[in-house]
DNA sequence: AACCGTGTTCGGCAACGCCGAGCATCGCGA
DNA sequence: TCGCGATGCTCGGCGTTGCCGAACACGGTT
């Protein structure tokens, strides 16, 4: 973007910026006209990108006045790229089991310099789905994955972080200051767990435990998600217990495999 | 490949199918010299086309030595290119409760051009996990999935689907000839459901079921696979009862709601 | 029937990105 | 400790590629 095209490929760039214009785009896809005005790239250029795209499977088209959507090869690529995670099958045979133990929508996420990463969901039963984007890197502040993953990092490191990502204000009770941010981390380093009051949407309520890779750096955080109801409230100490087991849980299967 | 490459953009082309070798890769990733020779580019090229990929994050670095692995934004665009399918959401919100209540992985495949394209899974608990291939054409002819499909083309349009796909002798079950599995089709057509008795894999067991979009057309199936087992055997009915009610279901959700 | 707006084709100019050679650096072994 | 090989990375020149704008074809609408 800002960055000098030097030794880059434009070509490639504005495909994968085309990828991502479409794949974010509506549910029934865009058309040529659109898509070219959008990414302001000429018509002529916009289709040779897009039937390069569609050749390779990662762009679908539907008739009729052709429409662009994303193709079954990103879904493929991507679904790929997470179960060839180490984690990801560890995750997925404890997570399930928690979210129907406790009743509440279990995720993981990837410690990526500090900030989390969401790669896995489960949900509980019968409770109200949480819209998640997967891969998506989320503020450290406002999450308790987040913080969870903040509380394993020194007090230096974590005002970088949020000198780079910043405190948004979600709602009225997100962490406006890192002096308020701190007090919350050091609480965490004290509990064992982080607790969402309500930080990032209201009424939601939040709890996370991190876990460690084989070399004993924070690998990530799992974090419990529900509505935020009185009955919730007072079993938090519990619920944080049972989320704490999980995360561990997952850190003992994390050492009994090698980096392969 | 074979195609003139007339108006398509080659640069584009090689790096998405360098993405997809990092992709299909080992897990801890390859190296530059690994990259140029798989996709026989000169080494100074593909590391133009790492760079540019790994600035839209669909290439992330592995220090040291620098190793290329998939990018977060591969596994973004891609869980984003199927919560943004329509069937998902409903699917979601059925098939949990059918993998519980069978004991069976469920698993939903769309329908693209005859073929099985599997998009979302659900383990049962307990359960032994299939390894699934999201987004990958699966040949319609193992499958109980598949063969739901098929059961819902002319027998003109399965002649064609098999004819580009061929018969892939999977087990000593899978069907040989063409004949041999129209019988199995025309079984499917009176039954209402598909079976798939060890046809793709030894041991394996699967219950398929087709559901229908608002055109009324089918749009894809639904599958439940299990450990072949007497027990199992012997409630097949009721199981294929169960999976068909579900598909149903989702049928219905779908007539409820416009392409939009 | 004329008119937008769409998707698509075509050709020419030049910029872009491809390549190979050379340099810097790391890691391993003697 | 030193040397050698392999790897990552830089650089500049040549040639091809892919970019663009204009023109064409088609369909739906007024």
């Amino acid at each position: 973007m800002a960055a000098p095209t030097s030794d880059r490929v434009a070509g490639v760039a504005r495909a994968l910026k085309l990828l991502e214009i479409i794949t974010l785009g509506p549910a029934d896809g865009m058309n040529l006209t659109e898509l070219s005005k959008k990414i302001e790239i000429s018509k002529s250029s916009t289709l040779a990108l897009l039937r390069t795209m569609t050749d390779a499977g990662f762009v679908r088209i539907k008739e009729p006045g052709p429409r662009y959507l994303p193709g079954m090869t990103l879904l493929r690529l991507g679904d790929l790229s997470r179960t060839t995670q180490p984690i990801d099958e560890i995750a997925q045979t404890y997570i399930p089991a928690l979210a129907q133990e406790i009743g509440m929508t279990i995720r993981v996420a990837l410690n990526e310099g500090g900030r989390p990463v969401f790669i896995s969901r489960a949900d509980a039963p019968g409770s109200v789905r949480f819209h998640t984007m997967l891969g998506a890197k989320e503020f450290p502040s406002v999450s308790s994955a987040g913080k969870a993953i903040l509380a394993n990092l020194s007090d230096e490191e974590i005002a970088a972080v949020i000198d780079e990502t910043g405190l948004p204000t979600r709602t009225k009770h997100s962490h406006g200051s890192l002096s308020s941010l701190m007090r919350d981390i050091n609480q965490v380093r004290a509990r064992g767990y982080a607790i969402d009051d309500e930080e990032d949407v209201e009424g939601i309520f939040c709890i996370g435990a991190a876990f460690f890779d084989h070399a004993g750096r924070c690998g990530g955080a799992i974090s419990a998600t529900g509505i935020k109801t009185a009955a919730r409230q007072k079993r938090t100490a519990f619920f944080g217990a049972q989320v704490v087991k999980c995360a561990d849980a997952i850190t003992k299967e994390l050492h009994g495999r090698r980096a392969r």
